[in-house]
DNA sequence: TGTTGACTGACTGGATCCAATCCCGCTCGA
DNA sequence: TCGAGCGGGATTGGATCCAGTCAGTCAACA
């Protein structure tokens, strides 16, 4: 059967939702934007009611926030909650690597070197956003706990534009260093070493912290 | 105006919100049970629909688990994710309170204080699960992180049943060693001292967490 | 007697219509 | 000229009705 059909055998409200995350984890809708539901409604051909629903699902994981009688909106984070967020990363994803490691399969490890590889194939900007989460949020497949991974799924929406903004502004030329720290990630992971897995992980997100820290320019300003 | 014309001019979506959380973390709702919509839309005078948003929002505090044309139900958690649960509390937690020290008002300390003596009036699980509660939450009310407090909240909420298992079958008779525990990271509250508010902090879910672990029929069967 | 098939009942999912609310701009008055 | 009060338009919130889907049951057939 037609893929066309596969879509609309799912729920309108599910499709809507995916159609809304896409829209939002790829920068169509920039923080601060109001949703309109009929607006949304009208474009993906459906009422209003799934859109409300794909709205509450969005919102559950992160990706927007709603206010009564006021609507839906991307979210706005400032400097600090930013930084906030990845500490929080900082803290969960490690425990994540650790619950997963003695669960990953070997394909699933093969998975993660390809993606390394494209990865260092120095694509554009989207396919490298796109990788970074997909070779991080792999690395938490074998984690059995759904409730951690979905947590740090949220934690990741959250910053997603701020993680563009910034690889926009600093250029390809630093991408070698997440290169390493993925490649010391991804042998300690081979190894199955926690240890040493939760240093390079927390490392590597704890760098990046500090440097978006450096960067102002990328935040909202405060005006909210 | 009377509390039931308050309760009444909040959004029905909110009102049947509410009443739900509280049912859940009453144990009202025992885990696994189906939340049929039309038997609380009707309990509660409503429609359908606004119950439907209720459950999405109860979906995002990580209350309920829905699942498509079943319904909605308090999840069922398993030994092995309730540990993980509190290892992300053992991570989380001391960064929330880090984050909130300094901005804890004097009041707001003094609130902490009397309800550490509440807990140690030895009222009964009730209360004692709702001031245990109180205590906690209330300490990361200085954090200007709405999202750290509010993940906090989530994990809070998923163990809340396997809490009133412990404690119910544990009996009051350990509730010293709480206590102890309270005193002692209320003592660093005050003295805002977020390195040693840490360490008790931790050490305080991990106890728990540990003790936890030991008890097996607390938990739901792997039936499910 | 065991198994498979369709039927039925209940429940969720979606569409349309109506009510309540909020925001913005306008007007009137001081 | 500025501020308070007041509509009008737009947008969200809620109710009712209809369609789709799932599970459990009963009966018929091998």
């Amino acid at each position: 059967m037609s893929e066309l059909h596969d879509v609309a055998v799912g729920a309108a409200s599910e499709r809507i939702a995916a159609s809304l995350r896409e829209a939002i984890l790829s920068g169509e809708i920039a923080p601060g934007q109001w949703i309109r539901q009929e607006e949304v409604a009208a474009r993906l051909g459906a009422s209003r009611l799934p859109v409300r629903e794909a709205l509450r699902m969005l919102e559950a994981e992160g990706l927007t926030e709603h206010e009564a009688n006021k609507g839906s909106r991307v979210p706005m984070l400032g400097m600090h909650e930013v930084a906030v967020v990845y500490q929080m990363r900082e803290r969960l994803e490690p425990l994540a690597l650790t619950e997963s490691l003695p669960h990953l399969t070997p394909e699933q490890i093969a998975h993660l070197e390809q993606v390394q590889a494209r990865i260092e194939s120095d694509e554009g900007l989207p396919e490298f956003l796109a990788l970074d989460r997909e070779f991080h949020l792999m690395s938490y497949a074998g984690c059995p706990t759904e409730r951690l991974v979905s947590t740090i799924s949220r934690l990741w929406n959250a910053t997603q534009h701020h993680r563009r903004a910034f690889m926009l502004l600093s250029g390809p030329e630093r991408r070698w260093i997440v290169n390493s720290e993925h490649r010391l990630l991804l042998d300690a992971i081979r190894r199955r070493d926690a240890v040493d897995g939760e240093r390079y992980l927390s490392g590597h997100i704890r760098r990046t912290r500090t440097e978006l820290a450096q960067h102002p320019e990328v935040f909202a300003a405060s005006s909210s």
